[in-house]
RNA sequence: GCCGGGGUGGCGAAACUGGUUAGACGCGAGGGACUUAAAAUCCCUUGGGCGAAAGCCCAUCUGGGUUCGACUCCCAGCCCCGGCACCA
């Protein structure tokens, strides 16, 4: 404390709140003495409260960040002040292409880029006064870690979950280079305005999909945000239906055949088309099957005279990006000339292509029921197909036209479907399931949308897949003994007019022997998606200072006592991928021995976005708000305030500065109030009644992130302690400094330091809320005559309810309304009496 | 289109499971004190209408409903934000 000059005449000034002197000292103050460093070892009461770690930019922290780490922060803070060993790890996701295009951008390789970004993000991360263990961080660029990220994947393809496969990937053929779904834009290349094309690349992948069930399964017991549940339901897209069979008529046999009616029976040898419905009970109304242009069935099915059509149809389709080829779109198709056999009507449809029907769904192939199938009807309007009613809505009969598909399955009946008229819809599908699967024709199956997890990238900035192809031996796997496979520091690490991953240009590396045989083979040259470094690194951190750090992941002592996370604080833009991948690795990661649960995040909150002037804010729109201003001009502990007051912290806002100062004044006149505080007399029951009553809302609210409910009682509470110039008493401010504490850490040190305290406040406990002292000893009971508010009686916290009515009919304002003889008189203990005449 | 989340003063927002005269807390605005003056600080007022006042009436997106009592529950509709979307 730095002493004021003082006149000789008055008394000696309180030192002013300096927010950039009091939070620098406690800076130096907390790294000095290891106040944020987690009891990894020896803790019996840990607590993991993990935020997302962010993806170190070379803008820095905007205010989002800033807004999300002090919510998590204020969390941590609180937990440690409730007795918890609080663990609060930071660390940088910073491989990935947004690196990587930066990088490329301003013409600086990603290795020199990386490290100034890395240390400008801790440079702010420190001055907003995060309790983060900065002993234990993880760069998902370092070889330490990346060797992990490595053994990740060997686990899973160890397990037989990783293979690889022909893909789609968005292609750039100006740019020579493999684009990310965002990269495009309207179908046009975002750097050179490019048509972007499909290009079919072979890619690893994660067979993510064989967990969907268990995925989705395990969500109804998670503590999470139900925004984000939803989100991932949703992305897991579970429906039940059944893959139906349908026989492909030979066009040499069934060549000029006029008949209508063919046989049903599918024998070995014939051609069939499975393809996926969640609507069995409308076969009868199937008039067509579709397959999706990439579907491999098609050259073998379709006649001479279409093949040249659907060449060139096939060749059209994949001259279209990944977007544009999945959004809604007029429809177009072809004829195969090939037909095949409903197996409930006996009649022969056409077999169409068209691109509506995509491959990686279901069977890649559908049966189309115009009729009650908005798609479909569309599809047969604009190719003249058949149009067949087979369920009745109520009002309907069967032969009612359909002006539009009818999709309704409430109250609807079935039609035109034989023995299964007058089913319901839930019923015939049941029951046309069975049918159809006694005369080996269909089977019930569950289907999800989810797709097998595409890991490869053809860029650099990532860790190289830890696979060596032999000519002999096949994909190999790198032996855990030669991790990590560093990735080179090239120069050229810019995709170009070759068109391969910029790792397949260098003959020197990609250049081994096969592990297993010895002969020469050639590593994998693509990296992996940096979905797959955040899929783990929470496992990573509690470990990285663990004696066998280098030799294993994740130590096994730690991980049992640290994990799984207790909080997990981020936003729902990573609602699914981020939080689905790392649910399943978690789960693999459990099958194979080597964690003891299955699920990583016991609890999760979205926080909510910080918007400013309504938009998202981002560099193009030139919105972005830059904390740092913020933190020199008022303080960090005003600024994190200030954030957390915005808004419901789980809904986020608008930000403004309008209304900074408001925070500023409130955290003034609690350094000024415990300046005045006097240790002599006793304290005031009226205020110390607020007290207690702020000590139960702060703690009631910090724990559902209630933070601007929690900041608006202390505000309260202040004007209340300050009311009337009032000298505070010591027993009245300085339970108010631990309460503030977890918002406005240093200036709350500070303050509890001045008030003797030689230990830090974040040990000091939180303050005990005495209930009946809260309560007091009388209460108020609004009085409503008739159902309108009249006035309010008080009376003693033991008045039963005639004593209450007897209080009401003395009170002036109420007696003139009251009725001389009440009909009925409703009595809410405690809060209300209202009496109806 | 489907699934979430919202709609409350000039503004950001409060209101426990329907119950203390809706709007806490903060910003902004108006007035006052202190000051030669300003800043800072402190005090008062501040949803709308009528009224000299007491007071009365109207107000939580709109329209219905349930209830002694509705921002809160139900039905219908409008608008905003986020996610998903040719997934059969």
């Amino acid at each position: 404390m730095t002493a004021q000059t003082t006149p000789a005449s008055g008394p000696p000034e309180p030192p002013a709140y300096i927010p950039a002197t009091v939070e620098s000292k406690w800076r130096e103050r907390w790294a000095a003495r290891g106040t944020n460093v987690a009891s990894i070892e020896g803790s019996d009461r840990p607590f993991y409260a993990l935020m997302m770690f962010p993806y170190p930019s070379a803008e820095g922290l905007h205010v989002g960040n800033l807004f999300a780490f002090t919510g998590n922060d204020i969390f941590a803070r609180f937990q440690r002040l409730q007795g918890r060993q609080v663990f609060e790890p930071i660390g940088f996701d910073a491989f990935g292409i947004h690196s990587e295009n930066y990088a490329l951008k301003v013409g600086t390789h990603p290795m020199e880029l990386i490290p100034r970004n890395v240390a400008n993000f801790t440079r702010q991360l420190t001055a907003a006064g995060f309790m983060v263990d900065w002993t234990r961080t993880v760069d998902t660029t370092h070889p330490s870690y990346y060797r992990w990220t490595q053994w990740v994947f060997l686990q899973l393809f160890k397990r037989g979950l990783a293979y690889r496969k022909k893909a789609a990937v968005n292609w750039c053929p100006s740019c020579m280079t493999v684009l990310a779904n965002e990269q495009v834009e309207g179908g046009a290349c975002e750097r050179c305005g490019t048509q972007v094309e499909q290009r079919a690349l072979e890619q690893w992948f994660f067979h993510i999909t064989d967990y969907a069930a268990r995925l989705l399964g395990n969500l109804d017991s998670l503590d999470w945000s139900n925004t984000t549940k939803t989100a991932q339901r949703t992305w897991i897209g579970r429906s039940e239906g059944a893959e139906i069979r349908f026989r492909i008529l030979n066009p040499l046999e069934d060549a000029g055949s006029a008949a209508v009616h063919v046989s049903t029976q599918i024998t070995p040898g014939t051609r069939e088309l499975p393809v996926f419905t969640t609507r069995p009970d409308t076969i009868f109304g199937a008039t067509y099957l579709v397959l999706a242009p990439e579907h491999p069935l098609l050259d073998d099915i379709v006649s001479e005279e279409q093949r040249s059509a659907v060449v060139a149809y096939r060749v059209q389709a994949s001259k279209q990006d990944l977007i544009t080829r999945k959004s809604v779109r007029e429809k177009t198709g072809v004829f195969t000339g090939a037909y095949a056999v409903n197996p409930a009507t006996g009649e022969m449809i056409p077999v169409w292509t068209a691109d509506y029907v995509l491959m990686d769904y279901g069977t890649g192939a559908i049966m189309a029921v115009p009729g009650h199938d908005e798609r479909d009807f569309e599809f047969a309007q604009a190719f003249g197909l058949p149009v067949e009613r087979v369920v009745a809505g109520p009002g309907q009969k069967a032969k009612t036209p359909l002006t539009e598909a009818y999709t309704e399955t409430e109250g609807a009946t079935l039609v035109n479907s034989e023995k299964f008229n007058g089913y319901s819809i839930d019923e015939g599908k049941k029951a046309i399931t069975a049918w159809l699967e006694e005369q080996h024709a269909a089977k019930a199956v569950t289907n999800y949308r989810l797709h097998d997890w595409c890991i490869s990238r053809q860029r650099y900035w990532g860790p190289p897949i830890p696979i060596i192809h032999c000519d002999a031996c096949g994909a190999v796997p790198v032996p855990d003994a030669d991790l990590p496979v560093i990735l080179p520091n090239i120069p050229d690490f810019k995709p170009d007019d070759s068109g391969v991953s910029p790792l397949a240009r260098h003959e020197e590396w990609y250049r081994v022997p096969c592990p297993a045989c010895g002969k020469p083979a050639r590593r994998e040259t693509d990296v992996s998606d940096t979905f797959l470094d955040s899929g783990w690194y929470f496992l990573r951190y509690p470990s990285v200072r663990a004696a066998d750090a280098d030799a294993a992941p994740f130590n096994a002592e730690i991980t049992k006592r640290w994990l799984p996370v207790d909080s997990y604080i981020g936003g729902n833009e990573h609602a699914v991928l981020h939080l689905l991948y790392s649910r399943f690795l978690t789960m693999v990661l459990h099958d194979a021995g080597h964690l003891a649960f299955e699920e990583p995040f016991t609890k999760f909150r979205a926080h909510g976005l910080i918007i400013r002037d309504g938009a998202k804010m981002s560099k193009s729109k030139g919105n972005v708000v830059i904390p740092d201003v913020y933190i020199n001009e008022w303080g960090a502990d005003t600024f994190r305030t200030y954030l957390m007051f915005l808004g419901p912290f789980e809904e986020g806002g608008d930000f403004r500065d309008a209304g900074i100062s408001g925070v500023r004044r409130f955290l003034d006149r609690i350094w000024a109030s415990v300046q005045a505080a006097s240790a002599t007399g006793a304290p005031h029951e009226e205020v110390m009644r607020k007290l207690h009553a702020t000590i139960r809302k702060v703690g009631e609210d910090i724990p559902r992130l209630q933070y601007n409910t929690a900041i608006a009682a202390m505000m309260e509470y202040v004007n209340v302690l300050r009311r009337g110039e009032r000298t505070p008493h010591r027993a009245e401010v300085e339970p108010l400094v631990q309460l503030v504490s977890p918002f406005a850490p240093h200036v709350a040190e500070e303050l509890w330091e001045m008030l003797g305290h030689t230990t830090g406040i974040f040990d000091s406990g939180w303050p005990a809320f005495d209930a009946a002292l809260a309560a007091g000893d009388t209460m108020t009971i609004a009085v409503q005559v008739n159902g309108k508010t009249r006035g309010s009686v008080v009376v003693p916290q033991s008045a039963d309810e005639p004593a209450v009515v007897a209080a009401a009919k003395a009170d002036a304002a109420v007696a003139k309304f009251f009725p001389a003889s009440p009909r009925k008189v409703i009595y809410v203990p405690g809060r209300i009496l209202n009496v109806v005449g």
